[in-house]
RNA sequence: GCAUAAGUAGCUCAGUGGUAGAGCAUCGCCUUGCCAAGGCGAGGGUCGCGGGUUCGAAUCCCGUCUUGUGCUCCA
């Protein structure tokens, strides 16, 4: 459906594809602003205390030096050339180190190198093969790498975001300057992230191009427990609003040993997708992890000054972090829905929140002898909201396309219409039909789009 | 990266060495005129891509790309 409607393309598919890139159709790209556009109204609109920016994906590379990307998000990587099974070195040095009690290394600083050496000289084991036959180390990070300016030298190495976040905390004092906001408060973005997974897949579950809705709320160290639970509630009840099955949705807590390097405590809000149960939403207490080490790599001061108490504090972070397109995957499955009618047929009705849908209202003629007639309609209420006009084929076979694509309201033109002025708007959900006049169409969708 | 299955029209698929097919969808005309009606017709495929074998390849062989699944990995 997603394909046959356009919503959701695969990437570059006249050249074979590219795997695991989408290209987001008519549909998919208004569904997507939409959920963008409920995120910014709810999460800063609605929020005095929050604001949003748009960073750059480019960065110095201090960034990530700093925010522990380089380090923690590189993973020496190791192939067994007999049967091609391959394995973290670190892990593989770590276990033989732990099993034959050697203390003379240490493994949180062994070089690359050194582990290659290591590897050879005690001639480790493949944990499933047996052989000792491994390829030299291969440094894999998730950051993607380019180069900036027209020559290709190493000192020129960039890279795109893994995240919006540090994009964020590197504006902390431009943002906090310029709004004189005082804690606790929220800076807010979304952007494109890009992260070279090993492992991406499930449609658009897991792209290594994606786009983030993150917030990095700030507070005192003191409320961050507080605000921690504040977030993970209030993204959980957005959910709900925008009619997402509770049954389908469940928040897991971290174990500490799921924890990662920033973080004193995360939770999921998990989806039921038709695949797995799979994270959608991340809420992460970063305490002030990536302000300190920028204070420290930067020798920016992100010390907040608290005149109730007549002393610097180091601001705490809350971090509820959403992935759009997996947001968009969430509410395409949940609102997709195979109902049976009468005499076996089915129809098949995407249920979207009427804010989200992409076509809020559908022009259709009667008969194609009204198209002329009632043009018009379509032109003058296209200023307010998004409209289709459709009329080909059977107003019945119309609806039902409608249905298919989440439209909420479809308007019926008919003999009578030119008469009395009035058409008949049908529902997507109840299929009830209520008779209006054409002048009050405006109003009559503007009060159900209302948010 | 490894293993494995698959790729033919927009979708779902049939076709196993000899003329490229069906249903649905799309478009047009007629008909109908408020929930996928009917009739007639049309468009759309170098069979994922590239080699090879053969008189002849969607079909056999090799490579490659893409997708699914299972490993490995997932800050």
């Amino acid at each position: 459906m997603a394909k046959n409607r356009g919503f959701i393309f695969n990437g570059s598919e006249i050249y074979g594809g590219l795997a695991n890139t989408f290209d987001y159709g008519p549909l998919g790209v208004a569904l997507k602003n939409n959920i963008k556009y409920a995120w910014r109204k709810k999460f800063i609109q609605e929020q005095k205390n929050n604001v949003e920016i748009d960073s750059s994906i480019l960065m110095n590379p201090k960034v990530w030096e700093a925010s522990g990307h380089l380090s923690g998000f590189s993973d020496p990587l190791i192939d067994c050339k007999s049967c091609k099974m391959r394995f973290r070195a670190d892990h593989l040095v770590g276990d033989f180190i732990r099993e034959n009690n050697i203390d003379s290394v240490n493994i949180n600083k062994i070089t690359n190198d050194e582990m290659n050496e290591f590897i050879k000289n005690n001639k480790i084991k493949c944990e499933n093969c047996g052989s000792s036959n491994f390829t030299e180390i291969r440094e894999f990070n998730l950051m993607f790498k380019t180069f900036m300016g027209v020559i290709e030298d190493e000192k020129d190495v960039i890279f795109l975001r893994p995240e919006t976040a540090q994009g964020i905390f590197v504006n902390f004092n431009n943002v906090s300057r310029s709004t004189r906001k005082k804690l606790p408060f929220g800076i807010g973005q979304i952007g494109k992230s890009f992260r070279n997974e090993i492992t991406p897949g499930n449609f658009i579950f897991r792209t290594r191009e994606f786009e983030q809705a993150e917030l990095e709320f700030f507070c005192n160290p003191q409320e961050s427990r507080y605000w921690f639970d504040f977030w993970r509630d209030f993204c959980y009840k957005w959910l709900l609003e925008l009619n997402i099955k509770p049954e389908n949705l469940i928040i897991r807590d971290h174990e500490k040993n799921e924890l990662s390097h920033y973080s004193s405590a995360t939770c999921d809000i998990e989806y039921r997708f038709p695949f797995v149960w799979g994270e959608l939403w991340g809420i992460a207490h970063r305490g002030n992890f990536d302000l300190s080490q920028h204070q420290k790599y930067s020798g920016e001061n992100f010390y907040y000054f608290d005149e109730k108490n007549n002393l610097n504090i180091s601001p705490h972070c809350i971090e509820p972090s959403v992935g759009v397109d997996r947001l968009l995957l969430t509410f395409l499955c949940d609102a997709y829905c195979e109902e049976k009618i009468d005499n076996n047929e089915t129809r098949i009705v995407l249920r979207l929140h009427n804010i989200l849908a992409p076509i809020k209202l559908a022009i259709l003629p009667l008969s194609k002898k009204l198209s002329s007639s009632c043009i018009r309609i379509h032109e003058e209420l296209s200023r307010y909201f998004s409209c289709d006009f459709d009329e080909s084929g059977s107003v019945g076979k119309r609806y039902r396309r409608q249905d298919e694509i989440g439209t909420p309201y479809c308007a019926t033109f008919d003999f009578e219409s030119q008469k009395d002025n009035c058409v008949t708007i049908r529902e997507r959900d109840s299929m009830k039909q209520d008779r209006i006049k054409i002048i009050d169409i405006k109003k009559y969708i503007e009060e159900k789009l209302f948010y």
